[in-house]
DNA sequence: CGTTCAACCTGGGCGC
DNA sequence: TGCGCCCAGGTTGAAC
């Protein structure tokens, strides 16, 4: 479920591996569908050896490292500047610092070693419906560019926002995880932040008025930059962890994700759990108004 | 335009 | 104690 404050935190948690060049890529063997690497596990190993980090982007739930250079290319210039995106869907994480085990795609990182510089960084994916794949710059555009990724919720204005959305015969929580219409959001975002703005989840975008527009995206920002400030949500499966193999803490912030049948912590309504577009939606019947 | 469904996966929780 | 089932949801692509 990593969404975009879980991913920005990834992102956050290898900022030190900025810098660093790749010593070594390991891959595991054998439980590696053809669709978790593009190029196939071994080529991409040899592509990415040899590359300096120069960069942690995010663009909306992936994360692009780029690299440059490599020991075949000698060439670190802008031309040899390659991607690495890792998206990590469902149970995707991005770890540095932990013990490694055989379920780890391991960058061994070297070169300018330091305090606090880690020695590795890992991807592992208990579900393994995350993908990493290394792409060039125009890769990268179709990957994460404007056809597939709107603006991210964290930067965009509120009339772009609305602007984006507004004219939608969709259900907003539906049009919420849209990535193209805006990117970042998704199941469990979508629905605090609809609460904190008091907006049924079930209104059609069309019929939402310009203050509520206005509403959902201050409630947008202010949700997600909270749950960035505190690493994103852990659940009780305990499958997402930061860089640092650490838990999230803005699950004791949620006030109607996976809460149905309990009270509303505002005005004490039972939370309804509904289906939309084959996920789940959580929602006050009370505080949140067509 | 829009919705709906299937596919990719594993592990936790539940009923029996 | 265990088996079978449903569910969790990010993304894609096809069908309607």
């Amino acid at each position: 479920m990593p969404e975009l404050p879980e991913v920005e935190t990834m992102r956050r948690g290898i900022a030190d591996a900025i810098g660093m060049r790749v010593e070594r890529v390991e891959v595991p063997q054998g439980r590696l569908r053809p669709l978790l690497m593009q190029p196939p596990p071994r080529q991409l190993a040899a592509e990415v050896r040899g590359c300096v980090i120069e960069a942690a982007e995010r663009y909306g739930k992936r994360i692009g490292l780029r690299l440059v250079g490599s020991a075949s290319s000698r060439q670190p210039t802008a031309a040899g500047c390659r991607w690495l995106v890792i998206e990590p869907r469902m149970t995707g994480l991005l770890l540095v610092s932990t013990a490694p085990s055989q379920e780890h795609v391991r960058l061994r990182l070297g070169g300018r070693c330091g305090r606090g510089r880690p020695q590795e960084l890992l991807f592992w994916d208990r579900r393994g419906l995350g993908t990493v794949r290394l792409v060039d710059a125009a890769g990268l555009q179709q990957l994460c560019g404007p056809s597939r990724l709107g603006p991210d919720a964290l930067a965009i204005d509120s009339d772009t926002f609305a602007s984006r959305l507004r004219a939608s015969a969709r259900a907003v929580k539906v049009a919420l995880l849209d990535q193209r219409a805006v990117a970042g959001i998704g199941n469990l975002y979508a629905a605090e932040m609809l609460f904190h703005a008091g907006i049924d989840p079930r209104v059609r975008c069309r019929q939402l008025s310009r203050p509520r527009w206005a509403r959902l995206h201050t409630a947008m920002q202010e949700v997600l930059a909270e749950a960035v400030e505190l690493e994103g949500s852990t659940l009780s499966d305990a499958t997402y962890r930061t860089a640092l193999n650490e838990p999230g803490r803005y699950q004791s912030r949620h006030r109607v994700y996976g809460r149905a049948g309990q009270p509303c912590p505002a005005c004490g309504t039972v939370i309804r759990r509904i289906v939309q577009a084959q996920r789940s939606t959580f929602f006050c019947p009370q505080c949140q108004r067509r």
